[in-house]
DNA sequence: GAACAACGCTGAGGTTACCTCACCATGAGG
DNA sequence: CCTCATGGTGAGGTAACCTCAGCGTTGTTC
């Protein structure tokens, strides 16, 4: 019974974060898909188009219309793999990687605007429990 | 600092539990954006077309689509508003009801297979927090 | 070392869930 | 009445995915 309601708050808090993040990262024209491309490419270094569509959870041939869309910004850019000559490497330009940099900026920037309502304690037992239910099972 | 972490355990838990629900509302072959529509009609009864729009924040053209889908599956019906002859009210069917109640229990259930993993004190701290932040600001 | 299956990417075309714009019928106010 | 606003929908568009087929490259097997 009580978890309708921890149910509906989790969604309630998770759309409202959602929609603030969207709304933070408007002067950028990065949609999401693209900036999640971003994260991964800047966490994990260049890789294989087949890579990133496996970190994204995408079909390669999806990838290749993200990336198509980074190359097209200048974010990203292709160069063939010297030990593959089927396959193409992703990398970030310059400006992708400062443009991921302000990005979590504000992304981080809008979580403390959230959290920041929160008593350290409350922070701590929260991040402790949302860890918990990322790992279990 | 810490913010980033619970940002991205947020989103974690978020994932794993839109996919988890999605996978158990399967078998109703509804889609999201069916369901939500079957959730507002539930929780607020029979409505005109814009006001269900509203509810889902989407565009009248758009829930004019979603109720084509609900009453081709038989889920909901339109039938003309006696005040106004260019409205039309939606409202569900006894099976839209039924097919609601099944996927609410169905959601609750995969929500308890997530939230049992956690004893009792720190289900209600995370239940606590959440509304604090769903209702800030 | 030729044959052939498997792999990495992409063109073509489809789907879902939204959107805008234009239109029509109806309703409300002067 | 005449005009203007409102409620719904046809037509057509977009973003972010998908599958399927095809091309060049690579690895394997005999």
């Amino acid at each position: 019974m009580e978890e309708e309601n921890l149910l509906e708050a989790f969604w309630a808090v998770t759309r409202r974060l959602r929609v603030d993040i969207r709304v933070a990262l408007e002067p950028w024209h990065v949609s999401p898909s693209q900036s999640r491309a971003l994260g991964v490419l800047s966490r994990h270094g260049e890789m294989r188009l087949s890579a990133l569509a496996e970190h994204l959870r995408i079909v390669p041939r999806s990838a290749t219309e993200v990336i198509d869309d980074l190359e097209k910004r200048g974010l990203a850019v292709r160069k063939p793999d010297p030990s593959d000559r089927r396959a193409t490497l992703v990398a970030l330009t310059p400006e992708g990687v400062s443009t991921m940099q302000a990005i979590n900026e504000a992304r981080a920037a809008e979580a403390d605007r959230l959290f920041a309502g929160l008593n350290p304690a409350d922070r701590a037992d929260l991040t402790r429990i949302l860890r918990q239910l990322r790992d279990s099972r």
